[in-house]
DNA sequence: TGCTTGACCGACG
DNA sequence: ACGTCGGCCAAGC
């Protein structure tokens, strides 16, 4: 069971599916973490990324809550950071929220055909 | 070892 | 559309 794995492979995984994020698009905390394998466990999600090693380069700035918001604190240098670089992407804010029915990111689609 | 904290979420009121 | 609450799990102290 993934569970059982030491956290720097719960780590590894998460990371890998953040790469996957793709350009101007973004994912939830929970989304990545349930993608990775481990569903109910947005925290972890977050955890990865704060011990994320720079060198890996990741998208990080594509994660954020659930609801659209960014999980800085608003106004902190993180979030200035972050906003900049997603709509540097061309990812839409309204107001303090990114437009997920626009820009949210859907992990895998079976059937792209039956819409 | 035990308790608190955090780049969180979904259900409910 | 907010605020609260319980659930999660790894780090830090």
């Amino acid at each position: 069971m993934a569970n059982t794995l030491p956290s720097r492979d719960r780590y590894a995984r998460i990371w890998a599916m953040v790469r996957q994020i793709p350009r101007g698009r973004v994912a939830s905390y929970g989304q990545v973490a349930a993608a990775a394998g481990f569903s109910r466990q947005p925290r972890l999600a977050a955890q990865a990324l704060h011990h994320a090693p720079t060198e890996l380069a990741l998208p990080w700035h594509r994660v954020l809550r659930a609801s659209g918001q960014l999980a800085f604190a608003a106004g902190s240098a993180g979030y200035r950071q972050q906003k900049a670089r997603l709509e540097d992407e061309g990812v839409i804010f309204v107001g303090a929220r990114v437009d997920l029915d626009a820009c949210g990111w859907r992990p895998q689609r079976l059937a792209p055909f039956l819409d």
